[in-house]
RNA sequence: GGAAGGGUGGCAGAGCGGUUGAAUGCAACGGUCUUGAAAACCGUCGAUGGGCGACCAUCCGUGGGUUCAAAUCCCACCCCUUCCGCCA
């Protein structure tokens, strides 16, 4: 949620940041409502004050044993205009919310200027200079072949965009997991947590999934819960609704959890393989920050995710979101995208964002500084580190040797039993 | 699912129709004292919106209702705790 009072002070600078996403944002709905709702509240205010005026003034009489007969004859009169004036009031206000919970987060100034995809910026590769490798047959026939990714089971169980990993395809999930929250625990210095994998309205509301993108999320019939499209959601949320002491800043977590989405305007994209799927896991990253600490801190969380594909010896690029392409919270994102020789390009693994205090305004998260008793919003980052499904079809694709088999990578060797090989089952 | 109790400021915890935005304690902050610290003492100390300001309005789980007036009474819902039942 965008500050009120910067909309007020820099419109035309906030209506130019907005403009540059490429959608048609606009802020002359947002003025109209607020100044209606200002004058709403002018007048309604001006009779509570007057409510509260004359209910002490009976309360004083009554008191006294004295008649108020006047002054009640005059609330008879006031209390059906302030009624009114109330809800008008009100019904101004949720449009006026409403209008603002649809705006998204500014991009930061730093942000590269662009309509779309096509406007994003390579700003580092790994290893350096890296641009593409020999292609290699794609992941899902390697994994069917193997034994360890059954499609058409899952495809009849729930239907499609699901999988069964088998045998060393579930444990290489599993070592992969393991790995990646050992990393983040024990070098990188994250407290590991498991959140539920359900949410409430408020919490994706928090986030900014709600109410603009509904449609991508699986939603409970019987209970208000939706299941969570990222732990962004679980994680960011911990902090919901709260005043944050400053010597508790910077929270840093990592979990562990499946994410669900529909997909919704997916239809006929990656209908093959793992990499576009209804339910994958993923280890998340989330920082809650100090506002002045957070620009420094998405550099830190990027390079926490960039060290999973380092020590998986998987190449990859880091990729500056541009303006247009940025995601609705987020004032600044850097993808990685990891080098998958089976498609011949790279995919994202993982997005690392900035959303400043855009998710904090929406959660009511603040912080009081030591120095002073004032609370202002935190700032709040969150990045994949990395997602594993994806991870999964860059070891498959990449580590696949001429006699069909792959070779595991060190990092994860001591998460698979020292296993160094998926071979073929032997029938 | 059944029964009982409870949701109030950063935390603990009073208030149960009328200057109560809310006692008290802890924490925090400023000061006195001290070589420094602790202790003690004095003072300050919720949030949001509006106004240059004196101030004004709103907020005691959420939403309705009663009343001239609601943190306080009534109704519904949500959440938490304990006991019983069921269960990985």
């Amino acid at each position: 949620m965008l500050d009120l009072k910067a909309i007020r002070e820099r419109p035309e600078w906030v209506d130019e940041r907005l403009k540059s996403r490429g959608g048609r944002y606009d802020l002359t709905t947002f003025f109209a409502l607020e100044a209606a709702q200002r004058a709403l509240r002018t007048q309604t205010e001006g009779l509570q004050a007057r409510r509260n005026e004359i209910s002490r003034a009976i309360g004083r009489l009554k008191a006294s044993g004295e008649d108020a007969s006047e002054w009640l004859a005059e609330m008879g009169e006031l209390g059906p205009r302030l009624k009114e004036s109330e809800a008008a009031m009100r019904v101004k206000e949720e449009e006026l919310q409403a209008e603002l919970t649809r705006l998204p987060n500014l991009p930061a100034e730093d942000v590269p200027l662009g309509p779309d995809e096509s406007g994003n910026v390579v700003v580092r590769s790994w290893p350096e200079g890296f641009t593409s490798g020999p292609l290699t047959e794609n992941h899902w026939d390697v994994g069917e072949r193997l034994g360890i990714l059954d499609f058409s089971s899952a495809a009849e169980t729930v239907g499609a965009r699901f999988t069964f990993f088998r045998g060393d395809g579930a444990r290489l999930v599993r070592a992969l997991t393991g790995f990646m929250l050992d990393l983040h625990t024990r070098e990188h210095g994250y407290e590991e947590i498991l959140p539920p994998f359900l949410a409430n309205k408020e919490s994706l509301f928090g986030t900014g999934q709600l109410p603009k993108f509904e449609e991508d999320l699986f939603c409970l019939r019987d209970d208000p819960f939706y299941l969570i499209p990222t732990a962004e959601v679980p994680l960011t949320n911990l902090v919901r609704g709260q005043i944050v002491e400053e010597a508790r800043l910077p929270l840093k977590w990592t979990a562990w959890t499946a994410c669900f989405r529909r997909e919704a305007g997916a239809a006929g994209r990656d209908t093959r393989g793992l990499i576009r799927q209804h339910q994958f896991d993923k280890v998340e990253l989330v920082w809650i920050t100090r506002p002045e600490e957070s620009m420094e801190a998405l550099e830190s969380l990027t390079r926490h995710a960039e060290e999973v594909l380092k020590r998986l010896e998987l190449p990859y690029r880091t990729v500056a979101l541009c303006t247009g392409d940025l995601g609705f919270a987020s004032a600044k994102t850097y993808d990685l995208e990891v080098w998958l020789p089976g498609q011949g390009r790279f995919r994202e693994i993982s997005s690392c964002s900035n959303t400043l205090d855009f998710q904090a305004r929406r959660m009511k998260t603040r912080l009081r500084r030591s120095t002073s008793k004032a609370v202002e919003p935190v700032h709040t980052l969150n990045g994949s580190g990395v997602a594993v499904g994806r991870a999964l079809v860059a070891v498959l694709e990449n580590f696949l040797q001429p006699d069909g088999s792959v070779v595991i990578p060190d990092a994860l060797r001591p998460y698979m039993g020292g296993q160094t090989h998926i071979k073929p089952p032997t029938p």
